[in-house]
DNA sequence: CGGTTTTGGTCATCCAGCCGACATTTATTT
DNA sequence: AAATAAATGTCGGCTGGATGACCAAAACCG
């Protein structure tokens, strides 16, 4: 298991039991659930100030648009996601949240009653701090992977996340459900969408995989190298 | 003043804030403090688990080495500024820190201790939350600068920030004592030895800046774009 | 002071992978 | 089912900036 990996099962389960946490579950009840279908636009970073937000079901993709207008993925979460600011500090990139799953459902609370919570309860704080701990280790991760891996490398590293996070294994097979564009991988690992085609065709002709618009098929996860 | 300075202020403020709570100087007096002279190595961070230490005078750097025996510098620290494993989740990174100015001293505590104090402190939680989540942003925001920008893009920046938070400036002159090599500079900005060198020649012979072993005069601020 | 190490300066070479351009396939809408 | 839009495939040209090599200048040190 890699790095990046621990980290995403370390972040997931650190992030349960935060969200566990009755106090927390109070505060996010008050507040009304939104949901989103396929394609909709969840949240954007400054319609509101300072608001957190848990993904209850389904998936998303927080999206960044930069200067030439193109859509940049930063991340995708899961069910049990926190996004949203969840440090203080107003930031003014143009982020928001797209549904990549239909039924999409999170419900969303303050930061301030959130810190208020905290100081009633340190114990929580403690717990918070970590988690966002792991995402700082996540992230400086990630950097590192872009100063010293190549493309390539990246993107079998993701492939290999992917597989471990989401893969069903049956009969040496891996299978995945793929509801990402290869433009969507591209900017997840930091790259342009032909050279992502490129390295998926690379693949399959070397038999490692099979892929279409709905499914990837990893059929030799050893020699993903 | 951009996002990135912005940054460096509040978490400067902040972390200032959470060292001077009381409770965090007691448990900081019970450990030794450490000193070091130029070049030498303070800390390595697979020694002792989990201790976090504060630096109380001096600069320092923190390092790391490559698969090929390279130093690549992750940040320049200085006085007030924490470091250390501060998050959870051992690290198995191969880093270290590095006096770069005479007189280094720092002290240490252990996360375990840190961890007791804030449960009985609250506000220091909050504060340290905040400030964990500030490194996230810090992050963040190096990780997109190294995805969006080129290398002179960069340069200029990493200038921009350094002036801000330890330039002097006398008569539209902004001086800075130089610490660091251009090999130091370009492991910062994610570049080459000779490509910072170019990047140096390239603004002295625009009169924008001076520049020696010693010190650094950015002469004209506004050109420097 | 002379020798050694570290840092800075310069150049020619090279290549990963970005970019644009365009064709083809699949999905969606009307 | 036709039209339209979105996603994938393929290719060749191009370039930012890394790499390596080598020298000059400082700094360090016995």
């Amino acid at each position: 298991m890699n790095l990046e990996t621990k980290y995403w099962h370390l972040h997931n389960h650190k992030l349960m039991s935060v969200l566990s946490s009755s106090e927390l579950k109070e505060i996010c009840l008050i507040t009304n659930f939104k949901t989103a279908k396929k394609g909709e636009i969840i949240y954007f970073s400054h319609d509101e100030s300072s608001r957190v937000y848990t993904l209850k079901r389904g998936t998303i993709k927080i999206v960044e648009i930069d200067q030439k207008g193109n859509e940049i993925v930063k991340d995708i979460l899961q069910e049990g996601d926190l996004f949203g600011q969840f440090t203080l500090a107003d930031s003014n990139l143009d982020e928001y949240a797209v549904a990549v799953s239909d039924y999409v459902t999170c419900c969303s609370f303050r930061m301030d009653d959130f810190e208020k919570v905290i100081e009633r309860n340190p114990t929580l704080a403690l717990q918070y701090t970590k988690w966002v701990g792991l995402r700082l280790k996540r992230m400086e991760n990630k950097y590192a992977n872009l100063v010293f891996k190549d493309v390539r490398t990246r993107f079998i590293g993701f492939l290999k996340d992917w597989s471990s996070n989401e893969g069903v294994t049956s009969q040496d097979e891996v299978f995945l459900k793929n509801y990402l564009t290869h433009q969507d991988i591209a900017s997840l690992i930091c790259s342009t969408r032909q050279t992502v085609t490129q390295l998926f065709n690379e693949l399959k002709e070397n038999g490692i995989l099979e892929y279409s618009r709905t499914e990837i098929i990893i059929k030799n996860m050893a020699a993903l190298t």
